[in-house]
RNA sequence: GCGCCUCUAGCUCAAUUGGCAGAGCAACGGACUCUUAAUCCGCAGGUUCUGGGUUCAAGUCCCAGGGGGCGCACCA
């Protein structure tokens, strides 16, 4: 049967064209001479007798073919494909006496049979392990998934440009790391044969791209997958999409307006308008963003004056007081954050960009200005969700030496997040990192805000799921 | 890792207090010259996730296991 298959299939237009090319320009009932050969997925099937109608779709959408008997010498073969059968086709762009923008058939040609006929025609598939698992159902059954990874598609080229028009350069830096900085999470451990050696795959890109600041690199950055080994939820994949830029000669405040105006500009490039819906609500996202210190979101919320100078046991009160579980070994720095992720940060509509970290927490952002005990470092917080995490770089190779030794120390304790001392980070910096801003955001949380997905699984294409012994039930096996 | 929910035909879903496992769509055969999830006629389709148990009788109740979802914990 696939011997008639050809070997290839030239289209002269996307279903997108025709629509935007013909769209109300044929009155009903007229069929031009305007020939056009396309190509895609048969979706619907309407045989009446001498006459067929069928709903053709590729990756830009759906029109209506029309053929007749006597005008279309395969007609019968027509009549008989399957739904989801791939089809090229070529005829007369026209529209049916009742309206609908058609071509009108005089040849077509299989060009791919489907064996499953899976797919309900009008709800689609909702099974969500089939989905995840075989996402190339997904994507054919359910015509929002498609068109939510073109967004996503969309999205990342949009970054990419935004930023190379700002004189950004885009680089790639290890996934195989000797030491898994840059973050505080537990990494992925793989070994490598002929290295005798065991790698991490990398938790954040951050130390790599900030050695190549070091090295002369102005504006650079990186899009790219990283690893954590934790918890899967509607929010965290094992291995998610960051894109990290640092900026020599600018601090954070820099990095908010970039910020602000990158996410601002890619919703309306993917939706038109600044406002997104999440649940029930919009949320504009036109700058400027709110900025708010944590001492004052956490003060909003739970009218209680909360910072790192206040003593340790009268903040472990404050805890107590609101329910907020906590080790006993835990330093005000770490109290304070967890204050804050448990009683305020959830409940930020946002945009909010979130300022003013713990220093203890924070040991790759630079002291704050004003305050010894905070650093200078933002999260953008929008529905609840961090977006984007950024700080004036730490550049001071002493001061940087000790944070990594007290986090070793942490690590050693039993913190598995906490951070390894990275000699050659510091050695990068006693060559010198001039003052610099640096700023991450997940990419698919973004991609989530944009286009009203509820869980990253519905932004991922190929999702961590648990692994299930593969059973073949197609019948190309005998 | 813990708790709750869930799994029935290719897909979407039914099945009353435990009582012969069903429908729509898809597929297959047929009718039909303007349909829009076309309509009409016909035919076929099952290890009810798996394994135990209770019972005269289990899709349904119980136990164990597996997949998925949600929540918690960890985190971004």
């Amino acid at each position: 049967m696939t011997d008639s298959i050809p070997y290839k299939f030239d289209k002269t237009h996307d279903i997108l064209d025709l629509r935007q090319k013909y769209e109300g320009k044929i009155e009903p009932g007229e069929t031009t001479e305007d020939y056009v050969t396309i190509a895609g997925r048969l979706m619907l099937s309407r045989p009446q007798g001498k006459i067929f109608f069928g709903n053709l779709t590729d990756w830009t959408g759906t029109v209506q073919l029309f053929a007749q008997e006597n005008s279309l010498t395969n007609f019968r073969d027509l009549t008989k494909m399957s739904l989801g059968d791939w089809i090229g086709a070529s005829g007369y762009m026209m529209r049916t006496k009742k309206g609908e923008l058609s071509v009108k058939l005089n040849s077509f040609v299989p060009l791919a049979y489907t064996k499953h006929g899976f797919g309900d025609k009008y709800k689609g598939i909702t099974d969500t392990d089939l989905r995840y698992r075989h996402r190339e159902v997904d994507l054919w059954a359910n015509e929002s998934t498609l068109k939510v990874f073109l967004a996503r598609s969309k999205v990342i080229s949009y970054i990419r440009r935004y930023l190379q028009d700002k004189g950004f350069v885009e680089v790639e830096t290890p996934i195989l790391n000797k030491i898994a900085g840059g973050a505080t999470a537990k990494p992925f451990v793989t070994y490598h044969n002929s290295l005798g050696t065991d790698f991490y795959l990398r938790i954040a890109p951050e130390l790599y791209l900030k050695r190549l600041v070091v090295g002369g690199f102005e504006k650079v950055f990186e899009i790219g997958r990283v690893f954590r080994n934790e918890g899967l939820s509607t929010r965290h994949n094992p291995e998610f999409t960051l894109l990290e830029l640092y900026q020599a000669y600018v601090d954070y405040t820099d990095l908010m307006v970039l910020c602000e105006n990158l996410i601002y500009e890619l919703a309306l490039m993917i939706n038109g308008t600044s406002e997104v819906a999440v649940g029930n609500k919009l949320i504009d996202l036109k700058p400027p963003f709110r900025r708010a210190t944590m001492e004052e979101l956490i003060f909003e919320s739970i009218n209680e004056r909360v910072n790192v100078h206040i003593p340790l046991n009268e903040l472990q009160e404050i805890a107590k007081k609101h329910n907020v579980t906590f080790d006993e070994s835990w330093m005000s720095g770490k109290l304070v954050l967890e204050i804050y992720e448990k009683t305020t940060e959830s409940d930020l509509e946002g945009p909010v960009f979130v300022l003013d970290y713990p220093k203890e927490v924070s040991p790759l952002a630079r002291t704050h200005r004003d305050d010894e005990l905070l650093v200078e470092r933002f999260e953008c917080i929008i529905a609840g969700r961090e977006l984007g995490n950024a700080f004036s770089e730490l550049n001071d190779p002493k001061d940087q030496l000790e944070r990594m030794t007290d986090q070793a120390r942490q690590k050693k304790q039993g913190d598995s997040e906490a951070m390894d001392v990275d000699y050659d980070y510091v050695r990068a910096l006693e060559h010198g990192l001039p003052p610099t801003g640096g700023l991450g955001i997940g990419i698919d949380r973004l991609v989530m805000l944009l286009t009203g997905a509820t869980a990253i699984r519905d932004v991922i294409l190929f999702p961590t799921l648990k692994p299930v012994e593969a059973e073949f039930d197609g019948d190309s096996e005998n």
